[in-house]
DNA sequence: ATAACCATGTTTATATATTAACATGAAAGT
DNA sequence: ACTTTCATGTTAATATATAAACATGGTTAT
């Protein structure tokens, strides 16, 4: 389990170029392992997933010593191995906060659990909704949320909610020393350094995706 | 509307870390807006945001010139500004495809209507799904769906399907020309230059969550 | 057993992104 | 009206990220 207040050794710190990469690396690695593939080199994984072989090598060489000369990666180890570079070996309880169409949304999504994430509680404000069951956890007044993390051991918390109420949500995250946020409110939330935010913003993503598809006539124009 | 073949001037194009900026350019001003602020220089902008000044200029730099010299920015000339670059001055229609949890959740979303993408059409393959309407919408049968694209000039395609499938569908939208796919299936889809696919990468962003709350270990023991 | 090849980890070079510096000229103050 | 301040757009410097090059030593084939 994650201790706070350890001290990090800035010299060694990951970018998040390279942190971002390594989700891929383990999704192509379990696609790999799926059709019993055994052993892969840099260059052939290069050419799967779209980045440089180079770019493989700096990546992994991060963490350690993963490869052999003349023979590459075998695909089990390198799979496990980034696994437990994730976190993923590890359990950790979640609880989600919103009971929207999202909120719901996540909650009945079963791949989290698979992967060690588990849903310990959800909940909301609205009186419509408490009491209701969504993939056997009931949903419960948000005024129960600090107590209940206390006597859960909260991992992440999960926002789906809109963004005037969000920081105060993340408050009593921050007051129970929850270590990890999962944020879907489209704002910019203050913590402090201790804690991770990790923000998926779905607007600014459709943004991204809007302006793409204007790029060529606005770059047309501005000539 | 966006016009495909359209040649775009690479030596003008603007880099990705520069364009996913935008929204939150996007967002901060449209606060500033409703809290009646009617001029900012980058410097406030750069204390709320968290970016430098410097950054902040030189992103809008690539966009025009709209500051003034001993003024700053006015916010809603600069709002109005950003707002079209993204594209959200146009209107867009949208497919989803996948009615599951997660392909309702979008659907029942009303933020993204308010900013000119309409959901036209959503399609899964479930017989006992098709039929239900979710914010005014039925859900149509898979097999619709090309002919459904031809008939209402669809903008966007969204995916909300496992991973299997994902591909499939994209091929449906490369076939009837859907010039952008948003797509929340956990996979690399391939498609042609010309189609811009946006990735929203639930597990990924999970794992990145994970690995941060077990960062300062992991560098410990390394040392 | 030996030679040829392969593919790593690592170093060096290049490219990209970010930050700082600064000249220009408008805004605000006296 | 004149001076000072401000804050831009832009250029220069720095930092970061990516790609190429390469020495080392294991693997495979003969």
């Amino acid at each position: 389990m994650y201790v706070r207040g350890d001290p990090v050794n800035k010299s060694t710190l990951i970018s998040m170029a390279v942190v971002r990469r390594l989700p891929k690396y383990y999704r192509y690695l379990g696609e790999l392992l799926r059709r019993d593939i055994d052993r892969i080199s840099s260059k052939e994984l290069s050419e799967k997933i779209g980045f440089t072989a180079s770019q493989i090598r700096q990546d992994l060489n991060n963490f350690g010593d993963f490869g052999q000369q003349g023979y590459g990666y075998n695909v089990k180890e390198l799979h496990r191995e980034i696994s437990k570079i994730l976190g993923l070996n590890k359990e950790y309880n979640t609880v989600i906060v919103g009971a929207g169409n999202l909120g719901q949304a996540l909650a009945n999504y079963s791949g989290f659990s698979k992967q060690g994430f588990h849903l310990k509680g959800i909940f909301d404000k609205n009186p419509k909704l408490i009491g209701i069951r969504i993939n056997d956890v009931e949903i419960k007044d948000i005024d129960m949320l600090p107590e209940f993390i206390e006597n859960n051991s909260i991992d992440i918390g999960i926002l789906c909610l809109p963004k005037d109420s969000a920081q105060e949500v993340a408050n009593v995250f921050i007051e129970k020393k929850v270590p990890g946020i999962w944020n879907f409110a489209p704002t910019d939330l203050e913590v402090p350094e201790a804690i991770s935010v990790e923000n998926v913003h779905l607007s600014e993503s459709l943004m991204v995706l809007s302006y793409r598809l204007n790029e060529a006539n606005l770059l047309d124009e501005s000539k």
